[in-house]
DNA sequence: CTTGACCCTCCATTTACTGGAACCCTTATC
DNA sequence: GATAAGGGTTCCAGTAAATGGAGGGTCAAG
């Protein structure tokens, strides 16, 4: 199949399929007049890495599992300590962003919004700049 | 004051202030020898800045902010519109977060994570590659 | 006068794509 | 046979926000 086609049902855009090749994720055949042709495993791959993707796995990690899933004698503890290792990432990324939240948070409903100048969120970002 | 002495001072590194120039958010006088030469309001636009990023706000953002910060006259509104969009932007991408961890921590969990090859993880990712 | 700690500029690299230009292939229609 | 639409191709540039490093100037101390 071409790649719009692959593109559609791997739910990827064509730009990045071409991207994934570029970098040695996949390795589509190619037609006589020059179009990548896709077999079903290319799109089982490509799939798969979207899936991997959609999870945060960054694509180093994608590789890595990819290479897991091919290989017949894997150990699940490798791909578990991958995905492990990607969940404290998430977690220390949810932590310092919830911590964001919750500081912006107070700053918005603490500002009138108003037309005066006055506002307790300049406010704070220029306190603590007494270095 | 040097480079070196703003950086500590203000939390940054001397290369993020020297980008920061770069793209004009700070403009630092020079000496003969063409070391930057910063001020007092340096330093306090710098700790305004790393305040700033560390919510989380864009460079642009930043900048926008920084600009009200100076303008006597602004709206408090405008201020609170800027920090009311990134909240909404950080409740999205908590969201998507932790969606993902909760996929995740599934998985995870649910993988022996021993010498053997069966792999949740790997199943799950290659399970909806049907297309 | 040399050593070491600063400072400078400029270029490349990072992540994971995305956009666009310029051009080729295929199919249908006039 | 010309043409136009709608594929496909490559290659280059740009995004966000820095970071790393090369190559070289400056300064204070001993």
């Amino acid at each position: 199949m071409n790649i719009s086609e692959v593109a559609k049902r791997a739910g990827l855009p064509a730009k990045t399929i071409r991207y994934y090749e570029d970098i040695g994720l996949v390795a589509p055949a190619r037609s006589a007049n020059g179009y990548r042709s896709f077999r079903e495993s290319d799109l089982h791959k490509l799939a798969f890495l979207g899936r991997a993707r959609a999870l945060g796995f960054s694509i180093e990690d994608c590789r890595n599992l990819m290479t897991l899933y091919e290989d017949r004698g894997r150990a699940s503890s490798d791909v578990k300590s991958i995905a492990s290792e990607h969940l404290v990432a998430i977690d220390a990324k949810l932590a310092e962003l919830q911590q964001m939240r919750n500081t912006l948070a107070d700053l918005v409903s603490s500002c009138a919004g108003d037309d005066r100048p006055d506002c307790p969120i300049l406010a704070d970002l220029a306190a603590k700049s007494a270095g």
